[in-house]
DNA sequence: TGCTCGCTGAGCAATGTGCGCAGTGATACG
DNA sequence: CGTATCACTGCGCACATTGCTCAGCGAGCA
């Protein structure tokens, strides 16, 4: 669960540049090849480590616009609501929240007039009461994990 | 830009084993390795495909907790606060955006009341006129791409 | 017809992987 | 204090995969 440093070095050379190896990230790091494997093995097994996919950029697929929407469900649907947001292709991804809305779920389409169409499908559900979209104008900080990980690697030296 | 639907199976097929190999999936496919190297080659050189970074998970490496908060940002001071952001490790991914706020940032805690000192440091910044938090209970859709791939190679294919 | 383009199937050298092994140092435990 | 456990090292081997190249071929197009 804690991460130490060695671990901490190997997702971040691993999340610099992925197509690197086992054998080529034991000559960076100074270590024996077994040993990043047996890291990697127990990394992936505890969770820490998801996966490898391939991380898609949606504007390069044609769908450069981005919003995140605030969904208010009435009670008692919330089920069903998720059932239907999982039908749609465009939303990326949902959470239900504390706050003022109860789910919050990230959606792309082709333009801004597609959005109009993607916020369409979304609300016209029956749970769905209220909406509120704010779009993405600039991603300053894109989905990033590097800084976490070693602030996770600090923190475990400490201790 | 646009993808076809070989293009859409073999970025579905990496999302779904991303350790798989450029010629198993040739074999899978029915098609010839070169084709696929081929194509993955474009599809990175197009931006399709990012990358293939480890995909972490925060909560198995202690932070458990996720929130999105939306900042309201005195005028002029956007480029400050972005910078100030970029350098809190528990700061994700931040975005501005049209709405009520003006960013919309996903932050990440190793408790609730963890989460209290993240926003402190998040909002202790001059530009900062005021934060709205809602905490993550439950993630029903997690980040996905694999819908949206295939709705792209199907737009693509009855073109 | 002649051109380009993408796909095929094949081959080759170089590299990396999965696996096992013995040795070693540190740490925990009876 | 002895010993068991554990992680890391450094090594070797068989095997699969990669990166690259080549010629052949059908489709689309001027």
């Amino acid at each position: 669960m804690a991460i130490d440093h060695l671990d901490g070095r190997i997702i971040v050379l691993l999340a610099r540049e992925p197509r690197i190896g086992v054998l080529e990230m034991s000559r960076r790091l100074g270590v024996a090849r077994g040993t990043v494997q047996a890291r990697l093995d127990r990394l992936q097994s505890n969770g820490v480590i998801r996966g490898f996919g391939p991380q898609v950029d949606p504007a390069a697929l044609g769908y450069p616009v981005t919003a995140f929407a605030t969904l208010q469900i009435r009670q008692g649907q919330g089920s069903d609501v998720r059932a239907h947001l999982a039908t749609v292709p465009e939303v990326l991804e949902l959470h239900t929240t504390t706050g003022s809305g109860d789910m919050l779920c990230r959606l792309v389409a082709r333009s801004n007039a597609d959005l109009q169409r993607v916020i369409d499908r979304v609300v016209g559900f029956d749970g769905i009461v209220r909406a509120s979209t704010a779009i993405v104008m600039e991603n300053p900080v894109p989905l990033r994990i590097i800084p976490l990980v070693e602030q996770a690697a600090e923190d475990r030296e400490r201790s």
